[in-house]
DNA sequence: CAGCATAACAGACATTTGTCTGGTATGCCA
DNA sequence: TGGCATACCAGACAAATGTCTGTTATGCTG
């Protein structure tokens, strides 16, 4: 029965529980006892439910491999680190994954002949409240959006639901092309503005363009 | 006893299954049997071990919530059906598809708390060479990498592997704060360069910064 | 039609896993 | 010295979870 300082074995526990789980692996009380070696399985149930106290894990009662690392409370509103305005939090894993179907440059070739033949599927968290048919990926061609993070090769993610509002990011039809631009309506009709000082904004006469949806995320393979 | 069509059922019991997984979080056979209001336990197990006949799923025996994604990437065969349908989305197989742990933004607190409260998970598409835990994301905190297309409140995937390479976009850790910056290294030493003409290259002493990883994809959630 | 495969059900059973109750030893401190 | 807290052990127990065996439909196919 070797007594080990107080809180030493504590933390190694934790540090063992903890890999796991990163790992998406969430262990057995028993798996830790043979990790460590423990004769007993209470020595491990009762440092894991000493770690839940002090807050460093978390469990979820009534189930079997229920132990969690705690999410981390957006505990930093009072560093003031936030200059100017602070970036809207992303909201990660709220609905379902979905296979969007990516289509390409849809440069020549014609937007409805690409919806037929995608490229392949991207694996796209959608919101429970939308249908699968209302997205699709493309990859982005030109420099014309790059003030806005928005570079060539990159992925969009388009969602072609609603009406298209002004200010917002959205994929234009414009004599079989597919581009990306920032979207204006004035009284003068529609402005599809570039964010690249180096282009023009585009005016396209009522009719001759179409909004295929709005970009609600951006992806890109680095290297 | 209402019965669908073949494959069907499995189908929806595949992707439910995948998305708890990505979630990291394995659920037990009488989950998924409520999820779908089955009347028996027997129905989740014969699909599930249908999936893992199918390489779709993998399965770790003798252990409560033993299904995992498999590793590699076993592609669909899906023999027959191929008829000339409309068009039905193929189902993205979920091979690779891990779940990276979001670690958040690690401006206060430090990087190792902040590993052991992850925000949550994100499937991410990953090499079959490569294991789960050479990754994590990150949110980026700074306008320092904006002329690389870095913005603000994006997410960035780390692959925490092998050596730094001269030019890489790399994110480090600096005083118990992670930047992310692009990466030389000269005779003068380690240099961190922001891709901002409003922020100054660091050149940290030896031995007070550490490379954590290289930025491998880039996601935004617009607006 | 018979034969066969698949989808689903029903319920018993076995294993894994978490929980409880009580005990021994050690160090700290008033 | 006697609490008192911590670390650990021992074994029984209960709940969660996976496994098995058998049964009923349904559709397909020779």
């Amino acid at each position: 029965m070797p007594k080990t300082p107080p809180g030493q074995t504590r933390n190694r526990v934790f540090r063992f529980v903890r890999d796991c789980l990163l790992r998406g692996d969430s262990p057995s009380l028993r798996e830790v006892q043979r990790h460590f070696g423990f004769r007993a399985v209470e020595t491990v149930r009762a440092h894991l439910t000493a770690l839940v106290e002090e807050g460093r894990l978390v469990k979820e009662p009534g189930r079997a491999r229920g132990y969690r690392l705690p999410k981390r409370q957006s505990q930093r509103q009072t560093k003031g680190q936030t200059k100017g305005l602070s970036a809207p939090v992303p909201e990660w894993s709220a609905g379902r994954l979905q296979p969007v179907p990516l289509l390409g440059e849809v440069a020549a070739g014609g937007f409805e002949e690409a919806i037929e033949n995608p490229e392949g599927n991207l694996p796209v968290e959608i919101p429970d409240s939308r249908d699968l048919s209302d997205y699709f990926a493309l990859r982005v061609r030109g420099e014309s959006m790059s003030g806005a993070g928005i570079l060539p090769g990159d992925t969009v993610i388009v969602e072609r639901r609603g009406t298209p509002v002004s200010g917002q990011i959205v994929v234009a039809l414009l004599e079989e092309e597919a581009t990306v631009k920032r979207l204006y309506l004035g009284q003068g009709g529609m402005e599809l503005r570039p964010e690249n000082p180096d282009f023009d904004t585009l005016r396209p006469p009522p009719g001759s363009c179409r909004i295929l949806g709005r970009v609600v995320e951006l992806r890109r393979q680095v290297r």
